[in-house]
DNA sequence: CTGGCTTTGTGAACGTGTGCACGAGTGCCT
DNA sequence: AGGCACTCGTGCACACGTTCACAAAGCCAG
């Protein structure tokens, strides 16, 4: 077998902004736009306009000198070098408070992502109609992801289940997770993980704050923060 | 005075590890475990040994050699470098879909970043109350973010709203965003904007999804089972 | 107190990502 | 047709991030 050696790699770093680009120029072409330029394209993006051309470089020279670059024919080499050429459907493991907010919102569809599925370990959850989707119980994961073909699996359960959650996601033969539960899964190193954690997201802004302040004042006396024994 | 203290500078890839370390500290401290080693803290945050040692250095020299991490102590430390020594009270932009199940999720009040306020644009939404919290017209945002001197916002709106959201957010006082909505944010520069996009992770899933196929059609499922430890 | 064992802290090598600068095409205007 | 303005594609240097490897530092047993 010939594995990928051959296949250009793109650089993480490229992967992750492409997705970006592809939105803001889906915006340009309803905008009736048709050409953009790198420094165009990196405005809107909010990037450098040297790591546009370097970023699409890597899906080949798509680009014409002294123009730029076709935005449908750009969209098109983008969606096929994401693999958007055809749906991704998702399973969403935990019917709670953010698995609802996730099966109602439509945006996921639209962009490719439909939700196949959703599914809840809790009996008192199946049953009950989400965004279109019907709640079913978690025993149903295997036959769902096997019947509508899914790869993708989103994890929304307490912290303590996303572990058996990605266990039974992996069993079932989903091969890539998105996990929104704040805890670091182990699974076997062919399956890609990404993490939505907003704990981090927030500690984060919380770091740049503090940092702000740091010459400055000692604002909020009635704060808590639990001295430390020891 | 001198604006630039000499205060040591955390990388960005470090700063947006510590959130993860201190949680498993946290975790291992009401387990009952006082002390641990760069090694065991890397297996459980899934990362190199020496670069949680790294990572760790950067707020001082807190381990003990031969022996490993004080995790109490290491706890305060970390706490004390990501500013959550006090409470960040963070107001939610937008009370849809994703704004509900933000302020009716308990972690963040946990975590120290307490919903202040909601608020949202449209009359129909406003004096509901979610997670404990009225939502507000949007016109009483400087006034709730004065008050409760909120710096940290999220935002929850459409996408074509977000902007206006952002800008509302900045005049008012906010100095960090946390942006749910799948636009690039054109603010200030001393403003730190952080953005969470799903439909972005799952493109990247999508990618490495298409990649794994890119040999074979359908991938056999059940094939895997060697789990991850390092 | 010494020797052996463990684990930290960090220099150095290596890999990845970024941005500048400029040659190489392309289209337009005269 | 020729020159000119424009923009892509990319080599190169630098910054940042990761990992290895090991001396320094601490603990403990005897
Ligand atoms: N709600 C939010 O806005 C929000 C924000 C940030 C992070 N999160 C994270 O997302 C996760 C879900 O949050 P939530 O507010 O929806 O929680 P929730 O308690 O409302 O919902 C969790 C759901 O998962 C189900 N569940 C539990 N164990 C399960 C299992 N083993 N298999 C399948 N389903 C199982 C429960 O029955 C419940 O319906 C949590 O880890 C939370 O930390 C949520
Ligand atoms: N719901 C999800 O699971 C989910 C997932 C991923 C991303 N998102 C993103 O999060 C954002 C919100 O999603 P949602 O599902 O909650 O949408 P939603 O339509 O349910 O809610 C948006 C809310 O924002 C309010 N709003 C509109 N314009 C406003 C303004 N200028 N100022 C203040 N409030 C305003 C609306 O009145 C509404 O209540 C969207 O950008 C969406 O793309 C949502």
């Amino acid at each position: 077998m010939a594995p990928d050696r051959n296949r250009r790699r793109i650089p993480d770093a490229t992967v992750s902004r492409l997705p970006v680009y592809l939105r803001i120029l889906g915006e340009q072409a309803d905008l009736g736009v048709d050409s953009i330029s790198s420094e165009g394209l990196a405005e809107l993006a909010g990037v450098n306009a040297a790591k546009v051309r370097k970023d699409l470089s890597y899906l080949g020279s798509y680009g014409t000198r002294g123009v730029g670059y076709d935005v449908g024919y750009l969209v098109y080499q983008i969606r096929r070098e994401l693999g958007l050429t055809h749906d991704w459907p998702v399973v969403i493991v935990g019917a709670g408070n953010l698995g609802q907010a996730l099966a109602g919102y439509g945006g996921f569809g639209e962009r490719g992502f439909p939700v196949a599925g959703i599914v809840d370990i809790d009996e008192s959850k199946v049953g009950s109609v989400l965004g279109g989707t019907r709640v079913r119980h978690i025993d149903e994961l295997p036959q769902l992801v096997q019947t509508k073909r899914v790869n993708i699996g989103v994890i929304a359960t307490p912290a303590v289940a996303a572990q058996d959650a990605a266990d039974r996601l992996v069993k079932a033969g989903v091969t890539s997770i998105l996990n929104f539960a704040p805890v670091v899964l182990s699974v076997p190193r062919a399956i890609e993980v990404r993490k939505v954690d907003l704990a981090v997201e927030l500690q984060i802004l919380s770091y740049h704050e503090q940092r702000k302040a740091g010459g400055a004042i000692h604002a909020v006396p009635g704060a808590n923060g639990r001295p430390v024994s020891a």
